[in-house]
DNA sequence: GACGAATGCAACCTCTATTGTTACGTATCA
DNA sequence: TGATACGTAACAATAGAGGTTGCATTCGTC
C-alpha cells in the first residue's frame, strides 16, 4: 500500500462489514485481510470510531463493528472522518502583503474550497449498502 | 508551503495569468510573487507546457505566457496536466488471492475511481476566467 | 483472583515523496 | 559577445506515512 492507503483500507473494512454487520472483528483479523497491521489498522479505525461510524470494544472477545446501519454511513461521513482534505489547503501559506496578490490568493483558496465542498457532497450520496451490490 | 503546493501554485500562477494574458513572465517573478524557487516553478509550470497550457520562450526576454485563453483552459486540464490522482489508487495493491476478497477489492478500487471521475468533471466546469471573477 | 485476549496509545525506525538549492548546458536577443 | 532565461540533472533537507515494539488497560473466562 502506499498512496491514499488510508481511506482505502477504510473503504475496505467498512465494505466488509457492511455484509455481515453483526459479526465483530478483530484489528488482527483486519490486517490480515487487508495486508497490514494490527496496529495500523486501531490507527485508522480509531478515527472513524471518533466520528460515530464505528465502536470498539476492549478485552476479550473484543474487537470493531458498525456504530450504524450500513444505509446510514456515506462515503461522506468516511472521507471527512479521515479528516484528509485531498483539495483544500488548510490555510498553510501566511497571507501575502501585496493587497493584489492578497485577493489573488483568497480567490484561489476559495476555489478549492468549493470544489472540495462539491465533492463531499457527491460523496454523500453513495451509502456503504450502495457499495454492497454487487 | 506543504500539502498540495504544486495545484495551489500552478492555481495561483494561472490565474494571475489569466488577469493580463499578454504579458510574458519570468520563472523568477513567479518565484517572488509565490513565495518559492525559479526551479520549483519552472517544474511545476513545466507539466503545465507538455499539457499544452502554457509556452515557454527561452532566451533574454524569455518566460511563460498562457498558451491558450483563458476561458478555454479548465481546472481540470490544470489538475491532469500535474498528473497527481488525489483519489485513485493507481492499481497498486497486489490482488487478494481469496476469492470473495479479490470481488471486494475490484468494488472499492471502482468507488475510489468513480470518486476521482467526479471530481474531475467538477473540475472541467470551471473555467480559468471563471475564477478572475471576484 | 489469575490468566489470556483485545484495544489504546506512545515512541521509534524506515521509507518515500516533495521541496529547496546549486550547478551547468542551451537558446535567444541586444 | 554578453546578458538573460529556460531545461535539467544532482543533491540535501524535510515532512509525512506505514511499520514495529512495548506497555497499560479492560474485559471475559477459568
Amino acid at each position: 500500500m502506499k498512496r491514499n492507503s488510508r481511506l482505502s483500507l477504510a473503504l475496505h473494512t467498512l465494505s466488509h462489514m457492511a455484509g455481515d454487520p453483526n459479526q465483530m472483528r478483530t484489528s488482527a483479523d483486519i490486517a490480515d485481510h487487508a495486508g497490514t497491521n494490527p496496529v495500523v489498522v486501531r490507527r485508522v479505525l480509531g478515527k472513524l470510531r471518533k466520528a460515530g461510524l464505528l465502536t470498539s470494544v476492549k478485552g476479550h472477545a473484543g474487537g470493531w463493528r458498525l456504530a450504524r446501519a450500513p444505509e446510514a454511513i456515506t462515503l461522506a461521513d468516511v472521507y471527512l472522518a479521515l479528516d484528509e482534505s485531498l483539495v483544500a489547503t488548510a490555510a498553510d501559506d501566511p497571507a501575502p502583503s501585496c493587497s493584489v496578490e492578497h485577493a489573488l490568493h483568497r480567490r484561489v483558496t476559495g476555489v478549492m474550497r468549493d470544489i472540495e465542498q462539491t465533492l463531499i457532497e457527491r460523496l454523500a450520496e453513495t451509502t456503504l449498502s450502495d457499495m454492497q451490490g454487487h
